[in-house]
DNA sequence: TAGTGCGGGGGAC
DNA sequence: GTCCCCCGCACTA
């Protein structure tokens, strides 16, 4: 099952909005990355593709809005059946989310195919990855097989400048250098994978589209000459792995092979691209789902965005001019820069970066108009597209934490690999939220705090057999709004330079992190976690992650494992909901009775500006004061 | 040796 | 004060 853009497209449902709007393509299902580098991308796309928005789409899957409509920062993430569970996807691409089994291996490595590396988002509960995009030829040279240089950067640092400036592998390149092309599939910043473990599941988030190509396997052939390990002969295809004693027939097959492939995937590269641009009208059917498709919801200019589709026969002319791959940068280089334009009384969302996160939704006419100068000295200009929303059409597209807001961003390629990325709710906005207030771009001040929950405009006709209605489909405040509200309004606190972001609750204390192999605690035993009802300091000696305490589940991944399993499973029981991104402590569970008000999660935030302290010193400190 | 996640902290803003 | 992002550490495969 996959949810998009809030709404849930089971099986049928994908094949059935896919059909409508991509009759070329079919089955979602991904291809274990070896068949990966002999088959087109097609049906790896095909999972992008059918992810496209659903707005309007179609009856069907307007109704089939349920509480799979989440967003991998809300408080509070569905509760999935066992069956629910989707089947590996390596090759995500586009704005979509996943919910695996926390048996599923794969997903418990956070794995891709992509090259994505680890970005410190300063939330241990939720990982963020972002892409690093391909090595290229900085000749763009071709390989024997007619396919271009397409290597995956290495995910270590230091791996990945020593790939930096190799020669090219291609034998009949004539100085060309490896050089990284980055990922700027999400508004011109790396496409980013959000993982988060909670229940019995882990859920996944991807924002953005991928604007290369993949990349081939660190075992390919030719990767394999690049990095030092096997001699690639000029005849030989490149990267299909066909063997050294391949028969010429053989090798003229492969490098047919490789052929198709490549110009598949830049096919489906430029369908990502092209298909946005097919629709000038913003506010047709098509548009406004490509909106929500590729809308960071965070950034809000789109005249230039590597998101956007509109409009830009420019773009979409460079693009298919290109040759095998895109050249380094998106031709939004010469595209003029667009002021910024107020929006229309439309609801966003807030990607602000540090990221715990419920999503910020302002619905002022100015308040999206900010610059967020996310990086500093990038041209950034920030234009709200919100207008295109009308609050009668479906603002359910906001639940999905995506608004059909685009950017623009241009920026040096150059080696900077991390990720300037859109993200969620800013710490220091967090605390700026107080009563109504609203907040905009990034850099505003005037913020309206909606959640992922209650943006919709439409009621959405409910599900009777669970409280999905009740805490997101409610036309009238819910305790959940509220609570979330309480939540985020409380959950500021200290926020300095350094620090991390943790999750707690007025109720709670106890232990941390939980064995993601195990089923949560049963009403947890606390474990030193101390919680003030004000919310602002909270932590446990636990709280930093993997380093101080012995409850800790050693495993690379448990920190994204939620911290209110408790909580969640009675939520479960109550509401079929899985409480969320915990930070610190789980408690007694027992106090938070299924139907009162769910334990209030809030933001801790800890300083450890010029501080040199364990978490557990850092909270000794804080409390004491 | 590389992949992975955590997290300190410099420094730009 | 905020927070982007570089960097090192620990651990694993
Ligand atoms: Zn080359
Ligand atoms: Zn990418």
């Amino acid at each position: 099952m996959v949810v998009l853009n809030g709404y849930t497209f089971k099986a049928h449902y994908q094949q059935l909005s896919h059909s409508e709007q991509h009759p070329q393509h079919h089955s979602h299902h991904q291809q274990p990355q070896q068949q990966q580098q002999h088959q087109p991308q097609q049906q790896e796309q095909q999972s992008q593709t059918s992810h496209l928005p659903a707005t309007s789409t179609s009856t069907a899957m307007t109704t089939q809005k349920s509480k799979r409509d989440w967003d991998i920062n809300d408080a509070i993430v569905p509760q999935v059946a066992d069956i629910e569970f989707d089947e590996f996807s390596e090759w995500s691409d586009g704005h979509m989310r996943l919910v695996y089994s926390v048996h599923n291996e794969e997903a418990k490595k956070h794995i891709s195919g992509w090259a994505m590396r680890n970005t410190n988002n300063h939330n241990v509960n939720i990982l963020k990855k972002s892409c690093l995009g391909v090595l290229v030829c900085s000749q763009h040279c071709t390989l024997p097989n007619g396919s271009k240089i397409n290597l995956r950067p290495a995910i270590c640092d230091k791996a990945r400048r020593k790939q930096e400036g190799k020669t090219c592998p291609n034998k009949s390149c004539r100085g060309g250098r490896l050089e990284i092309k980055p990922c700027r599939g999400h508004c011109g910043y790396p496409v980013t994978h959000f993982w988060r473990h909670s229940g019995n599941a882990i859920f996944f988030q991807a924002k953005g589209v991928h604007d290369h190509l993949r990349p081939d396997p660190k075992n390919s052939s030719v990767s394999k000459r690049a990095f030092g390990r096997v001699a690639l002969t000029t005849g030989k295809a490149a990267s299909m792995g066909s063997s050294r004693s391949a028969s010429v027939a053989a090798s003229k097959k492969s490098v047919i092979s490789g052929l198709v492939k490549q110009v598949k995937q830049q096919q489906n590269l430029m369908d990502k691209v092209l298909k946005r641009t097919t629709s000038s009208n913003p506010l047709t059917h098509s548009a406004l789902e490509i909106y929500q498709f590729n809308a960071c919801g965070k950034c809000t200019t789109y005249s230039h965005c590597t998101c956007g589709y509109l409009e830009d026969t420019t773009r979409a002319h460079q693009l298919s001019q290109s040759s095998n791959y895109m050249n380094s940068s998106w031709p939004m280089a010469t595209a003029e820069s667009a002021p910024c334009e107020p929006s229309a009384n439309v609801f966003t969302v807030n990607h602000q970066h540090i990221t715990y996160n419920y999503p910020i939704y302002h619905a002022t006419p100015t308040a999206a108009t900010a610059a967020p100068s996310k990086s500093p000295g990038l041209p950034y200009t920030c234009i709200s597209e919100l207008s295109a929303y009308q609050p009668g059409l479906n603002t359910q597209s906001n639940l999905s934490g995506y608004s059909n807001a685009n950017c623009q961003l241009a920026y040096e390629t150059g080696s900077q690999l991390a990720t300037p990325e859109p993200e969620f709710i800013n710490y220091s906005q967090i605390k700026h939220l107080g009563s109504g207030t609203e907040l905009g771009c990034k850099g505003e001040t005037t913020p309206t705090i909606k959640y992922n929950a209650t943006v919709e405009a439409q009621p959405v006709a409910g599900y009777a057999d669970d409280n999905f209605d009740y805490y997101y489909n409610r036309e009238s405040k819910s305790d959940y709004e509220l609570q979330q509200q309480f939540a985020v309004t409380h959950g500021h606190s200290h926020g300095h330079g350094h620090g991390h972001y943790y999750e707690s609750a007025n109720s709670y204390n106890g232990v941390s992190y939980f064995d993601t192999g195990t089923t949560a605690p049963s009403n947890g035993s606390g474990s030193g976690g101390s919680v003030n009802s004000s919310g602002l300091n909270i932590t446990s000696g636990s709280g930093s992650g993997n380093s101080s305490n012995s409850n800790l589940n050693h495993g690379s991944y448990s920190s994204y494992y939620d911290q209110y399993s408790n909580y969640e499973q009675q939520m479960a029981v109550a509401g079929g909901f899985v409480a969320a991104a915990g930070g610190v402590g789980v408690a007694s569970v027992a106090n938070v009775a299924n139907t009162v008000a769910p334990p209030t999660p809030t933001l801790t935030y800890h300083h450890h500006h010029h501080h040199h302290l364990h978490h557990a010193q850092a909270q000794s400190a804080h409390t004491a004061h």
